[in-house]
DNA sequence: CGAACGTGGTTGAAATCTAAACTATTCCCT
DNA sequence: AGGGAATAGTTTAGATTTCAACCACGTTCG
């Protein structure tokens, strides 16, 4: 039962600043979606990654991993999203127990108008007010978090 | 109805590495924390800020804003800790509308020992594989970013 | 003074999220 | 073939969070 090894004060501070900003950061953005357009971040981030995949269509499993939510909670938000008709589910041919999700035209036309102001706002409290080798750096940093928790399980 | 100014692939990389690593490290810390200690980060984060005010005491609404939580939240999440009996409520002399969130010494000693779980996971997970150049580019960035968004309030 | 307004904090209901149990299908192995 | 383990996804119940309404006290100013 030794003593741990503490943070110093200078690493204290900045894991502290990232802690504070980055929950303020998506707290933020998500009022910011919602009180313009009416989607939670959470949503967002699940149209945004349908737009992405190969006729805006993904698994669930997969448009899990990488919106970065549980199943259930996926299956949740997508019930949600499906019923205000943003996107629609469709059973996939080759496995009897998969589900595709796809994004609709609407869901599609909704996602446009949002990511037109979305990224206003990120510029606004995040681009613009960081030194450009700074986001550097945090890119670099956070892939790298980004695979040591990958790497974990 | 212009041209947004979209990010440019780099800026949009390195700002999509943020936003996951950063979901899944909270995600992972409350994991964490919850699995090793039954305490949320939320939870957490009110018993570390009270540790370190003056008499292990603040007033609900300071505690909200060093905790990055809505009023609503705090007052739940205190109640919740209260009846766990790690932190008690003291009303104000001064102001009688006023509450203070204390500091038992029990939640003392279970702060003291998630604490030390905690750092090691903060290490494991972030220190350790971030490099110490991008750590401190990214105290300063979220700095800012704090800045920033108490500025627009 | 006292009426209007602001602040500190709590509450209850509705929305969302988590954890675990459950169904259905596929995979693996003999 | 066929039984057990693994995978995909949903569902239910319970915990947490949000949002708006609310009460109590303090402050301001005519």
């Amino acid at each position: 039962m030794s003593e741990p090894r503490w943070l110093d004060a200078a690493q204290q501070r900045d894991w502290r600043a990232f802690v504070d900003g980055s929950l303020r950061l998506h707290d933020l953005m998500d009022r910011d979606l919602k009180a313009k357009h009416g989607l939670s971040a959470p949503e967002y981030e699940i149209l945004v990654r349908l737009s992405e995949a190969p006729g805006r269509s993904l698994r669930m499993a997969e448009l899990a991993e990488h919106a970065s939510q549980s199943r259930s909670r996926l299956s949740h938000t997508c019930t949600r999203l499906e019923s205000k008709g943003l996107v629609a589910r469709e059973s996939c041919p080759n496995d009897k127990r998969g589900v595709f999700a796809r994004l609709t035209d609407e869901g599609f036309a909704v996602l446009d108008r949002a990511a037109r102001d979305h990224v206003e706002t990120v510029r606004d409290f995040f681009i613009d007010v960081v030194d450009p080798d700074d986001l550097r750096a945090i890119g670099r940093a956070f892939t790298a978090v980004n695979t040591r928790i990958m790497s974990s399980r």
